[in-house]
DNA sequence: CGATTACTTGAAACATATCAAGATTCGTGG
DNA sequence: CCACGAATCTTGATATGTTTCAAGTAATCG
């Protein structure tokens, strides 16, 4: 399913990169750089891909060449234990980089896929290296996006470590609803989406659990929820269950 | 209380930081560095820091302006959540590069605490990165390190969200045996530095439910433990419990 | 339209936590 | 050096939260 409208109306050199006019600067990476120096982050970044939803963007084993800046949509990462077990590592939105953790063994070690229409740049990491050479705000700013990956992995740590299951629901929500409000995005309704089960698989637990939890908000009167449509209701008391503010994811 | 027969021995240079000579160079760092790199690696990195037992190398909030590498002993990391709940992120040994969660906020967000006799490398991390500017190898590496402690949170993530006590327990186990087997040191006797209780918490459990656990496997013949002294008689069967290979921490 | 998938809810089973007591070790000061 | 108290660890009994199993409903898809 192509969106014919969106296509027609783009040009040649807005299917580039086009850094410049992105409304994710403030969040991705070229955030504080100069317009010159934009101008040759965007001349290595080599397009945009539409991905569909549950459609992978890459793959366990796959060579890694790419990071990617997700610039529309919504994407699911997790990975696979020896067992065949599945675990969610992260939800990914609008602005967020993806594929760090393949830099290590120069393949990708979880799998990526959209659960909505997305959009992503493609951006060549060996050329990436080779600009922070020159442009040593880009190089300092991906460290900051790398360390702060490290901090909301040491958070979500704490979650599953030391919380309940009402906690690790109210914490989700808030914590994605502040996501979507650090993009202007309203964050007090919103499409979840994600299945139960794989809210569930990211926080460790069932499906049934979360199923549960939503029910005991909803009655509550902490939120609205019917199917993935989510209406959050009483802020503050879900931050009062969640009550350890988490991290950027 | 200091070593007198070591500080004896030691000289002046032998005070700098000496990479050229470390034995931990392959897991360190200067992984792959010519000999004049390493010569500037060595030359930014200020000193030997030496710390006892419960010291701390550094608090959450403090001012972040170096990497610690651990040239010897053993740390753990912990977070304090809102609510004053600890937890442990991770345990650290010889060869280890931590504060890489600083980077992002310019201040430390966890804690690091020795538990062991130990020392460390200091690392200014601005110095370090101007030094990845003309030495991309020592740039690349790093970015490895980054990206590999992004892979082991995951891992654990993985562990936190997936397995029962006796899978967490058994691949805590032989994953400490496998990075005390990569450094050269025996893998089947090990002194544990750290308490149940920061098993526990580290693995999500209460220290009652490791204790138990430790007592099932010396049970079923498969470890020996008194007190901090463990010794894994059986690697293949807490294999076969743990299950799930994991990552490098 | 029927079939599949996603979700909800209840009852029972299970794993782990909590509470509690006792044993051992460790540190410290008399 | 011994004694005392504190900290660490083990083990048992009970409590609790979450999972598992099961059934049913609603939405979605071909």
């Amino acid at each position: 399913m192509s969106t014919p409208a969106t296509l027609a109306s783009m040009n040649l050199t807005s299917l580039k990169a086009a850094c410049n006019s992105c409304i994710l600067r403030q969040l991705c990476l070229p955030l504080g750089l100069e317009e010159s120096d934009l101008d040759r982050l965007e001349k290595i970044i080599n397009r945009r891909q539409r991905i569909k939803p549950g459609q992978h963007l890459y793959r366990a084993r796959d060579d890694f060449h790419h990071l990617y800046a997700i610039r529309r949509g919504f994407f699911k990462t997790y990975e696979l234990n020896n067992d065949g077990i599945e675990h969610i590592n992260g939800f990914h939105m609008t602005g967020e980089l993806i594929g760090l953790d393949a830099i290590s063994d120069e393949f990708h070690v979880c799998n990526a896929v959209a659960l909505e229409d997305s959009e992503v740049c493609e951006v060549p990491f060996l050329k990436l290296e080779e600009l922070f050479r020159d442009i040593p705000a880009l190089q300092h700013q991906f460290h900051r996006i790398m360390s702060r990956e490290i901090g909301v992995d040491h958070s979500l740590m704490m979650l599953l470590g030391t919380m309940r299951a009402e906690e690790k629901l109210a914490t989700f929500l808030t914590n994605l609803a502040e996501r979507l409000a650090a993009r202007g995005l309203s964050s007090d309704s919103m499409h979840l989406s994600m299945s139960r089960e794989d809210i569930g698989n990211y926080l460790g637990l069932k499906l049934e659990t979360v199923s549960r939890m939503f029910s005991k908000f909803q009655d509550d009167g902490l939120i609205e929820v019917e199917r993935r449509n989510l209406h959050i209701k009483d802020m503050d008391g879900l931050r009062k269950i969640a009550h350890c503010q988490h991290g950027g994811r």
